[in-house]
DNA sequence: AAAAACTTTTGCAACGTTGCAACTGCAAAC
DNA sequence: GTTTGCAGTTGCAACGTTGCAAAAGTTTTT
């Protein structure tokens, strides 16, 4: 559609205005270092006057290198809010790179590999963030194989070690039983939404270990089919409420399963911080809003997502994994004394 | 990193294979039309066997044409749930089409027209989908003076016409006081988050006009300060409560406010269905998950991800404008009797 | 049997960039 | 006064694609 008249200023352009060659004005732009400073000057201020920013395609085809970082998301798994922070943390590191951000979303319905593959394919970006990495994730398997630069949200349990930022899933657990403990609750239930990554295992895991070490009550409860669809969730609740042993105290990794087994729990007239507490992990703001009085575990994913794209970019630069590997610490909440 | 090995596959690889030239296999594989019909089997069957996918570098330097959709995202404005809701719609239509889907995020802090700027500059995507838009949004003006296609999540004010496609407000806001019209309710108070959206202008006047209609009590309160922040809108049900004439219908635009509020009514010992009744514009399962007896008009934002790509294609295309404008409707869900 | 008309295929140049090998000056060394 | 060395600069080719004008091949018309 109609294009504004003037042409774009090219490398040509700047050549020609300053009365050099194509391949000089390229050095320099590039900061090439065996050039006298006054060329450089000329070269930056006649890019400047015409307003020359380099043609990505040009590169591309010349490099290879696509400047792009490729997101692969489940676009239909919802975790709350999941997607926009993660999105404004990436979006923040990457302004003022020369990264773009491309998403390519995953469906349910879709073959495993089939984002990966139609990165390499396509050679579509530089590096690629997964997102929903589970223990033997076949996408991670992929990329390795591929030698694509890669990070994943979340460890794996491969031998091969990769680059990742991973929620720290011990640490949430014990810092939430903790808690639940100096309130004074004893039988613990972990609520947690297996949603097949690794960080459920690792929470399911730690959490069995933690209560054998402070020899508490505990208890793993509730299937993914049961916690992650909200009616059954709160059905759920009800029948919590409904055993003699009721436990005191939930651990939980979802806001939405949170709210739905605490509105069942309500429906049988159970309070939340009378007859139990319960400590989730938080996303979003919405379960302070409804409960401001209750202890929640933060997870900063716009953190997240900023430090992924940094690791991504460090690795794309050629940076060991073994130094791209993070655990994002949780943050504590707790609202009353 | 590390090629595997074997070089990729280009026109080159192809016209090698089946002994026609360069522009023969490309004009073919391109559904060249005069053509024998035996000459675009074997190039097909070629390319396949070798596993040709075009270049995009060298399609986007030749052509200009960058088969990218860059999706400007307020990244730090939170909808709950809308960034995912619409890139999974965006995503649903995209897969399957030669576009990729690139994420511009924009931040508060950031010049308005940052986001297009950039994209002119950097001439990176055909087709530009805004999120967010008001009655006057400088990023339409200077996308419509740039010339570079677009569509707008929202309408704007603009003399010229360009597409989009929004939520019809009017729709929604008709519904929703009906319902409690027939619920029984007559003083009608719109509590709706003002966004900066021409979509928020809408429901304003559409509700000063349907409660003039039909005779109601309206009121519209809260201003934006006290409505998008959890505790401050909570307050503002509180001050709700204390009220003598307190409203018994509201009608609200945004979730989180909506959970606000009823929080805030609760406290005061005002139930909702009971005292007063809301109804919500409804994104997510969070509302019907905690009452489930609560109407909500639901706006399918997958729905118009999907549509919003399309028309955007459509308009890249060269459709005409006037046939890429549309209004998305409401879906009642009315769950009581 | 040659000309005309049509169908099918091709060579070439260009899009904007960068890496390399080679070139130009010019001062220092012999 | 020639050679060597070096800093600074340049020409060329290539990345993979497509559009155009022209060539080659085939059929129809005269």
């Amino acid at each position: 559609m109609a294009d504004r008249g003037e042409k774009r200023a090219t490398l040509k352009t700047v050549a020609e205005l300053t009365g050099l060659s194509l391949s000089t004005v390229s050095l320099s732009l590039r900061g090439g270092n065996n050039l006298k400073q006054e060329t450089r000057d000329k070269v930056e201020a006649a890019a400047r006057q015409v307003g020359y920013v380099p043609n990505r395609a040009g590169v591309r085809l010349r490099t290879g290198r696509t400047n792009v970082l490729a997101l692969v998301l489940a676009a239909d798994v919802n975790v709350l809010d999941y997607t926009r922070q993660l999105i404004q943390g990436i979006g923040a590191h990457v302004q003022g790179t020369a990264f773009h951000l491309s998403v390519i979303p995953e469906f349910q319905t879709s073959h495993p590999l089939a984002s990966v593959r139609y990165i390499l394919e396509n050679r579509s970006a530089d590096g690629v963030i997964l997102t929903n990495t589970s223990a033997r994730d076949p996408r991670v398997a992929f990329l390795m194989e591929a030698g694509i630069p890669f990070v994943s949200h979340g460890r794996t349990k491969f031998e091969r070690s990769h680059a990742y930022l991973d929620f720290d899933a011990e640490a949430f657990v014990d810092l939430a039983v903790m808690r639940l403990i100096q309130t004074g609750r004893r039988k613990i239930l972990l609520a947690a939404v297996d949603n097949g990554t690794t960080n459920y295992e690792l929470i399911e895991s730690d959490f069995r270990r933690i209560v054998a070490d402070k020899g508490l009550d505990g208890e793993v409860g509730g299937s993914a089919a049961q916690l992650s669809v909200a009616a059954r969730a709160r059905a759920f609740g009800h029948e919590l409420a409904a055993r003699r042993d009721m436990p005191d105290g939930i651990v939980c990794n979802n806001e939405l399963a949170a709210l739905s087994i605490i509105s069942g729990l309500q429906d049988k007239a159970m309070v939340l911080g009378r007859d139990y507490d319960l400590v989730c992990k938080q996303n979003t703001e919405i379960l302070p809003t409804l409960y401001p009085k209750m202890d929640t575990v933060a997870e900063d994913l716009v953190a997240s997502g900023a430090r992924l794209a940094e690791l991504l970019i460090d690795r794309v630069d050629g940076a060991e994994v073994a130094q791209l590997q993070v655990l994002q610490q949780p943050i504590m909440r707790w609202r009353s004394t």
